[in-house]
This record gives C-alpha cells, sequence and structure tokens, in this order.
RNA sequence: GGAGAGAUGACUGAGUGGCCGAAAGUAGCAGUUUGCUAAACUGCCGUAUGGGAAACUGUACCGAGGGUUCGAAUCCCUCUCUCUCCGCCA
C-alpha cells in the first residue's frame, strides 16, 4: 500500500498519478487524509490519559511501600475513572485505525511518471520490437492441434485427473518443460541471480503481503481448511522472504530467482482465446525478484528487461515490449512492462512476461525494511519478472518452428533436450 | 495423530507482580592503545507511532489475541508456532 507519508506530504502529486489507471482516487486519498487525522487526535487524548494512568500506578506503588495504605486507596478509585476514559478511547482508535487501513488497501499503488493516462490495453505503447515473422507453411497448425499429433501435451488427460486448464505433458513435451525451466534457471544465475526453491502454498499474511490479498482473493486457489492459498506466481513466496525484515545496506541489491508451478482460478475466463496453452489454471514460471534501494530501482527495472530481451532473443522468437498504460496495470505496480510473443500461427501477440517495478508499495505491506548509513530505516523498492512463463513460449515455439518434417527446437535448448526437433 | 517442554532485542540467554524496554555475553558501530592479520579497554547499539524546528519527550511492543490487577515479560484463558519422545510416512 502507499505510504501515509507520501500520501501527507505529496497529496496533489499522489492524486495525479493516480488518475493515470483512469479514474479520480481524490476522494479516497480526502479520505484517508481526515481518518488519519481523526486517528491522531484520537491517539495524543488516549497516550495522555494513559500517561496519566502510569503515573498513578507508580504512585500508589509508593504509598504502598511507604505503608500508605488509606491513601493508596482512593487513588485507586482516580485511576478507575481514567480507565474507563482509557477503554473508550482505545476502542475508537482501534476503529479508526481498521477504518483507516482498509481505505489504504483499497488504493491501488501510485503510477510512475513514465507511465502513459489509459484505460484499456489498446493504449500500452509499444517500446521496443525484435525478430521477424516466421516462415512458416500456409497449412500451419495451431499449437493445440500440433500438441496432438506429436503427442506433446494430452489436454482430455488432464480434465479426466483433474479438470479443464491442468494439462498432461507428455514425451517430448514433458521434456520440453523440463530443458526450458532448467534454461531459464540457468540463464538467470549466470545473470547474477540466486536460486531458492520456495514452497507453492503461503499463508494469509503472505498474501496480505505482495498485496494479492485482499485485491485477489477469488483469482487464488484457497484451502480453506488449513487457509492457505496455492501461488499464482513464485512472486508471492520469494518476496515474503523478507517480510518483516531490516536488511542491511551492503546486502543490497537482492536478486533472487526461483521455478514454480503457478495456479490461477481465472474465474470468468472462457471461449477460444483461452484454448490450448494460451490460458492454463496450473502452468510453470521462471520468476526473478529483486529487492533493491530506492534510488537504483529504476536501472535495476533495465536490468531485468535486458534480461528478458536476452531469453527471447536466444529463444528466437519474435516479441515486442509494451509499456502498461495506467489502466492496464497491476494494483500493485508502478510501471510494468509486458513481453509479448508473436505466435505465427494463430497470427496474434501472447503476453509472456510481466516486468514491474512495485517502489516501496509492497515493500510497506511487508515492512522490509534497510539500515543507511546514518541508521534510519528505509522501505526498499521490490521488483519481479517472468523470466519466462512457459506455456505461450511453448506455443509460439511450435508454432513458429513447424515446417515439412517437424518442429525444429532452438538452438540454446539442445542439450537440455537431448534432441533437436521434434 | 498422542504425550511433554517452550516462545524475551541481530544472536545466546537472565528475569515469577512495581526498582524491567528489559541483566550478562556475542556480533555490529565509534574511539583509545598495543602491535601484527589479532587482542585489550571505553562509549554507543531494538521497533513502531504521537508531539516538537530541534534538543528532547509521551505511548505501545518480551509469539498473537483476550482477561485479572491501582500496576503484567512475570498470574489466568484462547490461539499460533517451535522443540523432544512416540506413532505414521516420501
Amino acid at each position: 500500500m502507499l505510504t501515509l507519508q507520501a500520501i501527507r506530504n505529496n497529496t496533489q502529486e499522489i492524486i495525479d498519478r493516480l488518475a493515470k489507471r483512469g479514474h479520480d482516487r481524490s476522494g479516497d486519498i480526502q479520505e484517508v487524509l481526515r481518518l488519519d487525522e481523526q486517528k491522531r487526535a484520537s491517539q495524543t487524548s488516549l497516550e495522555q490519559k494513559l500517561a496519566a494512568s502510569n503515573n498513578i500506578a507508580k504512585e500508589i506503588g509508593d504509598l504502598f511501600k511507604a505503608g500508605k495504605k488509606d491513601e493508596a486507596d482512593a487513588r485507586k478509585e482516580e485511576s478507575a475513572v481514567l480507565k474507563e476514559q482509557i477503554k473508550g478511547l482505545e476502542t475508537e482508535l482501534a476503529e479508526l485505525e481498521e477504518q483507516l487501513k482498509q481505505k489504504m488497501y483499497e488504493i491501488p499503488n501510485a503510477p510512475s511518471e513514465q507511465v502513459k493516462y489509459g484505460k484499456t490495453p489498446e493504449e500500452n505503447e509499444t517500446v521496443f520490437e525484435w525478430g521477424t515473422e516466421p516462415v512458416i507453411p500456409a497449412d500451419a497448425k495451431p499449437h493445440w492441434d500440433l500438441t496432438t499429433q506429436y503427442k506433446l501435451v494430452d489436454f482430455e488427460l488432464g480434465n479426466k485427473i483433474t479438470g479443464a486448464g491442468f494439462p498432461v505433458y507428455t514425451g517430448k513435451g514433458a521434456r520440453l518443460q523440463r530443458a526450458l525451466i532448467n534454461f531459464f534457471l540457468d540463464e538467470a544465475l549466470k545473470a547474477g541471480y540466486y536460486e531458492v526453491q520456495p514452497p507453492i502454498f503461503v499463508n494469509e499474511a503472505s498474501g496480505y503481503g505482495t498485496g494479492q490479498l485482499p485485491d485477489k482473493e477469488g483469482q487464488m486457489y484457497h484451502s480453506t481448511i488449513d487457509n492457505l492459498y496455492a501461488i499464482p506466481t513464485a512472486e508471492v513466496p520469494i518476496t515474503n522472504i523478507y517480510r518483516d525484515v531490516i536488511l542491511r545496506e551492503d546486502e543490497l541489491p537482492i536478486k533472487n530467482v526461483g521455478y514454480t508451478p503457478c495456479f490461477r482460478r481465472e474465474a470468468g475466463s472462457y471461449g477460444s482465446h483461452v484454448r490450448g496453452l494460451n490460458r492454463l489454471h496450473q502452468f510453470d514460471k521462471v520468476e526473478i525478484v529483486q529487492i533493491s534501494k530506492p534510488e537504483n530501482s529504476y536501472e535495476a527495472l533495465e536490468g531485468m528487461l535486458e534480461h528478458v530481451k536476452g531469453l527471447m532473443q536466444k529463444l528466437g522468437l519474435k516479441f515486442r515490449i509494451l509499456r502498461l498504460c495506467g489502466g492496464d496495470m497491476g494494483f500493485a505496480s508502478a510501471l510494468t512492462y509486458d513481453f509479448e510473443a508473436w505466435s505465427g500461427a494463430q497470427q496474434k501477440w501472447l503476453e509472456v512476461s510481466s516486468t514491474s517495478n512495485f517502489e516501496t508499495f509492497q515493500a510497506n505491506r511487508l515492512k522490509c525494511r534497510y539500515k543507511t548509513k546514518d541508521g534510519k530505516n528505509e522501505l526498499v523498492h521490490t521488483l519481479n519478472g517472468s523470466a519466462l512463463a512457459l506455456p505461450r513460449i511453448v506455443a509460439c515455439l511450435l508454432e513458429n518452428n513447424q515446417d515439412e518434417n517437424g518442429i525444429k527446437m532452438p538452438e540454446c535448448l539442445h542439450s537440455y533436450l537431448g534432441f533437436d526437433r521434434i
């Protein structure tokens, strides 16, 4: 969530930045300021009563020791009166704090300066393009036909075992999954990332920490018996490593990479655009996460973009990078770049990576700070990006590399696959 | 799953009703000194939040939440987690 400090000190700037998302949030911000002011007033009077009460308790203690029981008993009555008032003020303060917190949770991150106003994906800005239109046969097939033809993915079997959106990868299809995961992890290690393998279920506190809760409650699989959530992305467990942590300055930047399966309910989506591997309930992804000093976070974001670019280029996939407009950005993000790979047979762009800087939005919820040279605790900036998500990469690799003899596999995967064509 | 023990600051660990926001040690930071790859000594060294220009000061926090009491790290209740033993098991 946004920091109260920012809302208080840079009110108009925050309102202007939030407006880029396509909604006027000035009412919410004014409400926050009003609640904050009330809260502080309430807190001040409560603390004055508490201080008085503490003093009386001390004096009573002293009187007892001095053997002045009568005087002590008299002062107890004073204390009782204060106690009543304290109870009332405590309730009032707790209510105000709760209201303030709820309001704060509802407000999305303020987009950074580079983000343009916009409401729909059509208003996203293409900032980079690479690659050429793949040369494929006139009768080129979409990947859902190729996966059947070469027995790479069995959607029907997944339906039987679990349900729609939970495919079974088979034979060379399964091998391709493993090859991509290893390739992505190795590339990240080369780029200086540290590998972690986190849990794929997280508790409620972690869901709040990275902003999935309460915003996206319905999008996650929820094991109610244990109150655990299946992760929608490795961002959640990997970033939550740093929840309630005060880092030393020399530990930054932290660069972690992890592979996990990801689970998304995607409630309400259906139709042809979710066909095949285009949209799944369970999929594999390698995620990169960085924890950075505020002044370096945009540089870190650039580094992450370069890393993902390199992956796409090695895979030989035509792609473009979009800078998302305010309205298309996720709740917690300050700036997001999406990578889209070109699917030759479907003749459309498929999102394969989303790389974002959250500035202090997640850090504020996570309470992840670092100690500066002069001993002050400051919130860090958090960033993450897919590097990369598998299913649509597989879709594009299959579709774009098909020829009359099968499907060519890119050079970079040969050693991982143990074969060079399907 | 059963039985028992426990949860205190970055770490180890003392503290069973007021003298405790908390001993001591370690680590860290600053300095002094001796010299050699380290040691000794001195000082500083939790977090959040309110007020204040600041110095400073109020409040809360000893796993979480509630209760008893004039007063709780300390007593009571609930929950969570950890450890040990047993059971089960990849």
